[in-house]
DNA sequence: AAATTGAGTGAACGTGCGTACACTCAAATA
DNA sequence: TATTTGAGTGTACGCACGTTCACTCAATTT
């Protein structure tokens, strides 16, 4: 413990390789798929010879538990920085609409991620994916209680809208992550679809009896 | 052409050892997806040697073609027949959650297939089945067009519920398909969830306004 | 009865894989 | 400054894979 020259690089080195070795498999699963991707690609993508990949992971399977993490993180943040947004709370479906294709184009490869290895994965990243998704309908639940229409439901009731809601955010993502790059018309196509699709369901509320 | 002992043998034969490789593969898909399953693998189960898997299927690929159009010619045979019952017509939502059930337990095999392959799958298995996937919503929805509530509907708006239709209808069977055996409680549960769903989308037909 | 066909065989090939092991050499520590 | 640590290297292994090729031998055709 004394004066050297680098700050810290140590650390920081082993980090951005651990990125790195993350992004080449989050790339080489958009195109094939997070099961069918080797050690040795992700190693040669990331820029390290495969054994160098033993020093972060110690197996795949526990890469694609890091990415799951990774997707949800990303995935959270964004639920998070909406609901501060007060107009959301005023026109949850126009908003909802709005914020998920936004979203889902800005985190394309997360949100490609989650909807594709939920039922194509390994065994041990489907189980997570499910798990934080049950989590994920859970949190939006409670959310959904306090709106006007909601707040005297039976929790049941909620849970299963809540369910319906995450299980459409899931198929929209899909399609969003499916959509062809320069086409902003399709991608109007999907946020009015996904509108009206919402305010079914949400125009059901009103006159439902349990 | 003459007289000759078995009727016929050497076309049957064929067609039985084609069976067999189709069966292989659709069980062997159920643990591990159709993507990560060797050519070997579905020699091996099917109880043929490698190098004959070619009298059948020139490729991998094609085999993944042949089981998507089994599993939609099942799924098309159900659909037939529910659409037989009268039942059907006075009240569609317990119907179907019932058909569903019933209709994706004794094809669970089937459904897995679709449900999983239709994101996880090789490309060309995931556009055969999206393409099916198109169709089953365009069939859905002129039955659905016919129906009291719906008949002066927008075609775009009965597009659009046949889409939300077909879509639950997918999510149900990933769960039934992922349901442990010997449990009907969760069965119920399932069903009475379908139920649900479907009820809130029908209510909201009543109030809609496009 | 003789000739043809074609489903299934079995050996052999080149390739990419996961993982082991012994290594280097700069940053971190003492 | 001398020592330790550990991220990244390079070789080498055994294995499963897809595909090739020349083959057998019973059902089918002539």
């Amino acid at each position: 413990m004394s004066d050297a020259v680098p700050v810290e690089t140590r650390q920081a080195q082993k980090e951005r390789t651990r990125e790195a070795i993350l992004a080449a498999a989050l790339e080489l699963s958009q195109t094939q798929g997070f099961a069918q991707i080797s050690l040795r690609q992700v190693a040669r993508q990331a820029g390290i010879v495969p054994t160098a990949f033993y020093r972060h992971f110690e197996s795949m399977d526990q890469l694609g538990l890091a990415l799951v993490e990774q997707s949800f993180s990303t995935l959270r943040r964004m639920i998070r920085d909406a609901q501060r947004d007060p107009e959301v709370f005023d026109n949850i479906i126009d908003a909802a609409a709005d914020v998920l294709v936004e979203a889902v184009k800005e985190s394309k490869a997360h949100f490609g991620f989650v909807a594709r290895e939920r039922v194509g994965g390994p065994d041990v990243v489907r189980t997570a994916i499910r798990h934080e998704l049950d989590l994920f309908v859970s949190e939006l639940a409670v959310v959904l209680a306090r709106l006007p229409n909601i707040e005297n439901w039976s929790s049941d009731d909620v849970q299963m809208v809540s369910r319906l809601f995450v299980r459409n955010m899931v198929s929209n993502a899909e399609e969003v992550v499916e959509m062809p790059d320069g086409r902003p018309d399709l991608e109007e196509k999907i946020k009015e679809g996904a509108r009206r699709q919402m305010r079914l369901i949400v125009v059901g509320f009103r006159d439902w009896r349990s």
